[in-house]
Formats: C-alpha cells, sequence, structure tokens
DNA sequence: GGTAAACTTGATCGAACGACAAACAACTAC
DNA sequence: GTAGTTGTTTGTCGTTCGATCAAGTTTACC
C-alpha cells in the first residue's frame, strides 16, 4: 500500500526547499501561500495535501533550515578542539551562511518571525525554543571545554560566556541584514573573541 | 485660521503613544489598521484624517519611540564622561529599557519589521536607516574619546569597535525578547566590555 | 476492464486586509 | 442665524488572506 494512486508531479524535498527560499527572504508573516504556490510550482491545495497548513509547512522548513545552514556553525563547535577555537570558528561559520551570495543575508532562525499578531504566536515561541537551543549548544561546548582541560571558569562564568557569545551571533545577524558585508563581521568577531583571554581568565569579572 | 471647523474629540500625542504600544507588541506587519483604531479608542477613518496612511503613522510612532524609549542609551552616550563609561552605559541603559515592565521586551527599532512582504519594502529600509544611525552615533562618540584623550585606537579600529558595540545592542534585543533578565543581560555586557581593554590596547588586533 | 486510492487543479469559502468616501456633527467667522 | 470649515462615523470598496472542496486525472491492484 506504499505507492497506490496518482503519484505526485513534483518532488516534496524540491518544493521544501523553494518553500525555504520564500519563507526565508519574507519571513512567516509576510509570506502568503500564494506565493508560495507560485514558487513551488504547484497549486495551494497540493501544499495542504502535502505539507498541511502554513505553519506546518513551516516548520518542516526550519528543519531543512537546521540541517543546512545551521550545520556549518554546529560543525564548529563539534569539531574544534578547544573552546575557544570552536567558538571562534562557530562565528565565522555563522558569518559565512549569513554573507553567502544568493540567499538572504540573515539567519533565519532570528529574523524569519520575532514579532507578529496574536495568532501567530506558536510560531514565534517555536522559533525562540530553536534559539534556546543554540545557546544550550554553546553552553554544552564549553563545558566540554573544561572536562576536556582547555578551559578554566567556574560554572556561573559559562552561563553567562554562552550566553555573550549566543548574543553576538544574533547581533551578527541584525548587521548583515542591514549591509554589513563578511569582512565587517570578521571585524566584530575578532572584537568578540577579544574578550575571551580576560573571560576566561579573571572569572570574577563576570559573576552576575 | 489655526481653530476652525470641528475640534478632536481625541489628544493625538496620546493616540500616538496607544499606536506605538500596538506596534511595539506586534510588529508593523502583524499590526491592523482595526488593530490600531481599537487601541486608539478612534474610527479608521480618522486616523486616515489625522495621520495619513499606516505607514506614516508608523513613521511618527518610530519618532516617538526614539524620542522616549531611544533617549536613555543616546543620554548615555553623550553624557559620560570617558568613551568607556559611555559606551558602558549606554548598554545598560539599553538592558533597562528592553526589560522594562510593562513594554515589550525588546528594541521596536530592531525587532518591529526585518523581514516581510516585497509591498513593505520602504518600511524596513526606513527602519534600518534608523538602525544605521546607531551605528553612527556610536562611532561619533569613540572619535569624541580620540579627541577627548580619553580613548586611543587607531581609525579603522574605531570602526571595528563601533560596529561590535552595535552588534551587542542589537543582540541583546534578541536575548530580551527570548526571556532573558535584567541580571542574564547585565552578565552579557560585562563580557562585551571586557574586550575593551584589549581593543584599545593592541590595536593590531582589530585592522580588519 | 473495473475499482479504489492518491494527487492536482480551479473555484471558492468567510474573514480580514488597507484605504476611502459620503453623510453627519460640531465648531468659527461673519 | 447662516455659511464655511473641519472632524467623526459608518459603510464599503476591491483585494488578499489561509484554507477547503468537488471534479478531474493518473496510478496500482484485482
Amino acid at each position: 500500500m506504499a505507492t497506490r494512486g496518482r503519484p505526485r508531479t513534483f518532488d516534496p524535498d524540491t518544493a521544501l526547499r523553494q518553500a525555504l527560499d520564500v519563507f526565508w527572504e519574507r519571513g512567516y508573516e509576510g509570506t502568503s501561500i500564494n506565493d508560495l504556490a507560485e514558487a513551488m510550482g504547484i497549486a495551494s491545495g497540493s501544499i495542504y495535501a502535502c505539507f498541511g497548513s502554513k505553519e506546518d509547512l513551516f516548520r518542516k522548513v526550519m528543519a531543512l533550515y537546521g540541517t543546512t545552514s545551521g550545520e556549518p556553525p554546529r560543525r564548529a563547535l563539534r569539531e574544534q578542539p578547544t573552546a575557544r577555537a570552536a567558538i571562534h570558528a562557530m562565528l565565522r561559520a555563522t558569518a559565512d551562511e549569513i554573507t553567502r551570495p544568493g540567499t538572504p543575508h540573515y539567519c533565519m532562525l532570528i529574523l524569519a518571525a520575532p514579532t507578529g499578531a496574536v495568532e501567530n504566536h506558536a510560531v514565534r515561541e517555536f522559533l525562540a525554543e530553536l534559539r534556546h537551543d543554540m545557546l544550550t549548544t554553546i553552553k554544552d561546548r564549553l563545558a566540554r571545554g573544561v572536562t576536556d582541560g582547555d578551559l578554566t571558569a567556574p560554572p556561573a562564568g559559562l552561563d553567562a560566556i554562552a550566553r555573550y557569545y549566543t548574543t553576538v551571533v544574533q547581533g551578527l545577524s541584525i548587521q548583515a541584514r542591514d549591509g554589513a558585508t563578511r569582512i565587517d563581521l570578521e571585524a566584530i568577531i575578532t572584537c568578540a573573541m577579544a574578550a575571551w583571554d580576560t573571560l576566561t581568565s579573571t572569572p570574577s569579572h563576570i559573576s552576575g
């Protein structure tokens, strides 16, 4: 009972990728079903049949986004040998992604739906949770640095440092959106990394 | 010919403040004319008669926002005696504003319309210009520190530092939106200021 | 071939969108 | 009082929103 009935005339993965492009450019509320149908090359009915509601489609789009554009920064955190190198590489990978030619110059996770109509509260909170995962991932990487022995900082300091670099990542997205070049972002990252030695050597400064 | 005809039954300043609250909470596209009319206590026709279009109203709202919520950070930059104190106070004033009880926990300038439908491109660019003014204001304050003698950094370094602290300000807004407390923000600011001494003592690090 | 199942299309649903215009109300100038 | 001016209200304009449905099409199964 796998392939009975008329087969799809479009590839759902391709269509999802096309939907991603539209949501990425216009945000959640700025994208209409008509926009999506046009970009995906199918009628709106086919969207609902294959992907469910607009919100369902958006959640699937965000999953795809996470495994594509979200992967390089995550891999940087994972594969770099020290916590410092991991954070630095993660920032640079983020800068690479949000200045990539052919795609909007910002992180979709951050800017696709920060505010909006009351009826889309669930979508905003969905993205907020994903952003919280970003903070957690960074925090875990710092903790790994402590157990690996390449980072010495008090537990309370780890939280602050993780939050700080999450803030930088999110700020970079606004900068890129407003026209900052890859070179501009590199300079910002250099500034942000200038705090590292101070933060990891004088822990008394960062107890909040 | 000042006061001919029927006088207004509402105070435009009060109505503008009420419109600000709605735009602040729901963003530009997430706010409908109906939402505004309801919050302002007048019919939609009166909005168009007094303020023009939705976009015109939004621009007037942003002017009000700039002179109210935007003033404390700007004053901090202006009145603190040194560049370092100015930046630090500006960050803390920003944190105060975006965690103020009774108002949304983010900067409207940053999150009211970062993305959206194509027909609202002008609104997004309007906000982008205001954000660029933020960068310019910070840059000018750093330059003043150089002429005042309390800051030594190469000209290229000033741009990078200004961009860096602008990035932090904008990142703070996302953090507050996602539930960070005033204490959380303070810890982030402490981290961000930890970069200051390095940035202003070893200028070779920040040439972009 | 016949039937059931899966998919696509095109039309359309009620509601909401931004914007506007005519009718009415309230004031000043004379 | 009367005319002229301005603000408010009510209703509605044409469009678009997200979502759904019936009808038609294309396949697998028997």
